[in-house]
Order: structure tokens, then sequence, then C-alpha cells
DNA sequence: ATTTCAGGATTGTTCAACAATAGGACGAGA
DNA sequence: TCTCGTCCTATTGTTGAACAATCCTGAAAT
């Protein structure tokens, strides 16, 4: 093999990475995911696609492909004829999305030691990151930290399927944490947790960590099943 | 609470499973997706929207949507401006979809003791559709029942959401099933294994289960990675 | 106060046109 | 004959507009 054709391998590897620009649709749709995920879209709130599809700036058809695509990622329920709105989860499917949290994550974590190279690096990464939003007293970057940290931990599977189900699965999960009043509180906490569960795989102890995991999967669903029950018990 | 309540109960309860009428690009997106998983389409067939469009009779639009919505299903793949074709997996797909699989289908043997009432009773009724289409030689219904069966393993968890990332992954897996060229010698070993596991769960042997299902899952995957290995070399 | 019915508004679906892009055809030059 | 660059065509991406279907609102009638 010639240096030439190296070069040509290696290009032909980035291929892969070199990224298209993404459709109108797309990039619709990532602006909305923006807006929902950061809050500025309350959930339950109806969209109007005569007032967004003017304000964005698109055509009414493209703008329903990206309604189309976030209805497909459970940020946006269609009721026909009713049009789209924010998903306002349900205590329901907060015990939904732990149970399937707790079947990626403990897994990935269990087969920790088949992960690919620097997949455990971006664990750590996310638990230094997390720790510098503290730091720095930002929350919002903390609670952003926090899933990158568990995006990581999918990662560690070095499965594209898995890491693709966890995205969305935490997608969902930042709409869910919209009823924690106080994001410090819940977030904070877990910096610990996630310091050590990195530790714990860095040493190889993969079945501890998956426990530990485990523990803190239990603990936060608690957490939100409580606060979803005061809300419901507050709003009725 | 009187007969009359009662009766609006049942229909409330009725409500949810009381399907509205599927909108055109469903309709599409089902019949491009039968005609995938029965073979009609095979993988890397490229699919013309004026071809598909004027030949189904719909508008283009719907046919694009009909279009998302097996993308996401990841039974079509899209490159931009060079239209859909039907997903041609590879080896690497193989080894992702199985990784998936164990994750979430142990699990739910796992928890098969919390399971809703009627679950188990599912995972019965596939084995024995898998048994009856044995008995008839009919080789493609018993892909069918194996399939059910899988999903009905995912329904042991009660969740929404596996059920739903279940279904998209047994789908694929009919997409990977191709390049078996006899289904029988495929699938009819695995009808005992069906049965044992849905004995030993209904004997509340959930442990023991989970180890069948995962030796299961580790011959399957290895016959059709080397089936895919014997094809690769054929192919070049 | 309850019911009925009409009006308006919003969404579902289709059609038609233009812009943008990828791939192939074609020819010039060495 | 082979390589390179240019143009051209077919297909897709995006937009705009129209009509049909459905739901919500509110006024009229009992």
């Amino acid at each position: 093999m010639t240096v030439a054709q190296d070069g040509v391998e290696r290009l032909a590897g980035d291929r892969a990475e070199l990224e298209r620009p993404p459709s109108t649709a797309e990039l619709v749709a990532e602006a909305l995911r923006g807006q929902i995920i950061d809050g500025a879209l309350a959930p339950g709130t109806r969209l109007s696609e005569k007032e967004l599809f003017t304000r964005l700036g698109v055509s009414r058809n493209t703008l329903r492909e990206a309604f189309l695509l976030l209805v497909h990622e459970r940020l946006l329920v269609r009721r026909p004829h009713h049009g789209v709105s924010v998903a306002k989860p349900t205590v329901a499917d907060v015990i939904d999305l732990y149970r399937v949290r707790r079947a990626l994550e403990l897994s990935a974590v269990r087969a920790a030691a088949q992960a690919p190279p620097g997949a455990l690096d971006a664990v750590g990464a996310a638990v230094r990151e997390g720790e510098r939003a503290a730091a720095a007293a930002d929350w919002k970057a903390l609670g952003t930290a926090n899933m990158r940290f568990h995006a990581a931990i999918a990662g560690l599977t070095g499965s594209q399927r898995v890491a693709e189900v966890m995205r969305q699965l935490l997608a969902e999960m930042r709409l869910v944490f919209h009823v924690m009043a106080a994001p410090r509180e819940f977030h904070e906490p877990y910096l610990a947790m996630n310091r050590e569960i990195h530790l714990l795989l860095r040493d190889g102890a993969a079945e501890r960590a998956a426990e530990r995991l485990a523990d803190y999967l239990d603990v936060a669903e608690r957490q939100l099943v409580d606060a979803f029950a005061a809300r419901e018990a507050d709003t009725r």
C-alpha cells in the first residue's frame, strides 16, 4: 500500500463524518427542539402552523415535515385536526423512561470492559464539565452536563442505535425536568455519583459501577415521581 | 356508579384502542413496509419518487411523508438529492441490533415477575402460533411468529417505549433475514428454545430463562454474522 | 339553561411550479 | 486511448396556493 493510497483511505474514512448541510426541515426541527428543551415552549403549548411558518420564514410543508421529526422524537404530540403541541409527560412516562434507561445504561456499564477506545474518556469529560458548571453556578449547564454524562454512558456500548435511542430519551427527560422547580437542588447531588461511577469504571469495577448507577436511577426516578404527584395534587 | 356510567367508562377505555383512520401517509408507509419485509423490494433498491407516487396514486408530498416515517424506522436510507433506497444492513448493523436486543430482551425477561397481566400469555400465544406455522410448513409465517415471540418478550416490561423500540428493531431484523437463503433451517430450531423460555417464565424461573435467551441471541447473531461474511466474500 | 345549527378557523391533502444539486454525456487536449 | 473540464439533464428540495375535512365558537331557538 502506497502513501497516496493511505491518504485516500483516510479521506474515505472521513467521508462518513463529513456532515452534509442539513435540510431546511432539520434546521427548523433543531430550532424548535432547542426552544422546547430550553423551556421557552412550555409543555402543553399549542403550536399554530400559520403563526410558526410565517415567523420562521419557511413553507408550510417544510414546517410540517419538521413537526413530523419532532413527533417521532416524542417532543411534540399531534392530535388530528388539532395540530401539534409540546408533549406534556405524565408520571407514567417518567416510569416508562426510567425503565428503558435502566435497561440500556446498566447494560452499557456492565459491558464497559469492551468499550471502544475513548468512550470512557467521554464519561470523564462529562463529569469535569459538570463540575465546572457547578463551580460557575450555571445550573442550566449543569443539567446539560448531566445529560451528556448519561449519553456518554450509553456510548460505552459503541452502538449507534443505543446512542440514538438514548439521545431521544434524554431529550424527553429535559421535558420531564421542567416540573422540578429547583434545578440546582435536583442536579447537584448527582455530581458526586457521576464522579464515583466514572472512577469505578476506570478501575474496571464494572459491576459495582452498575450497582451505583442502579441506585442513582432509583433515587432520581422516585424524586421525579414525587414531584409529579405533588404537581398533580396541586393542579387539581 | 350506575350502569349507564359503567357504559361510558367502557367507551372511554376503548377510546384509546379505537384507532382513528390512519392518514394517507401512514397507509403508504404501511404498504411500502410490507413490500420491504416481504422481500418484494430488495435491500439497496432505489425508490424513485416520480414512479412511486404515480403508481400509488398519492401526492408527492404524501409520499415523501411516508418516506420520512420509514427512514426513521431505518427501513429506508436517504441520500440528499439522490432519493431514498431500501436499507442494506451490514454485518456491523447485525452486531449493533443484537446488542440492543440483548439489553432490552434480557432486562424484560429478568423483570418478568412484575409483568402486567396477560403479557406472559402473549408469549405463549406466539409460541403456539409458531408451532402451528411449522406444522403447516409455512416458513414465512414461522418467521412472523418468531418476531411476535420477541415482541411479546419485550411486552413483559409493560413499557410503551420498549415495545416501540423493539418493533422497530424487529422490522430491521426482517431486512437482515433476507441474507438467509433457507428460512426453514434458520427459524425452525428456535421453536424449541421459545417454548422452553416460555415454560421457564411460567414457572417463575426468570433468571434461567434469561440465560437461555442469552444463549439464543448469541447463536442467532453468530449464525447471521457468518452468513453475512459468506455473502460478502461471495459478492467480492 | 340546554340544545341546535351555522359560521369561521385550522388542519389534512393535493397539485403545480421553480431552484438546487448530483451524475452522466460530450468533446478537447495530450 | 486516456484524462480532464464543461455542459446538460434528470431528480430531488422547497415553496406557494388551492380545496376538502374537521373542529371550535357563538348565536338563535326551544
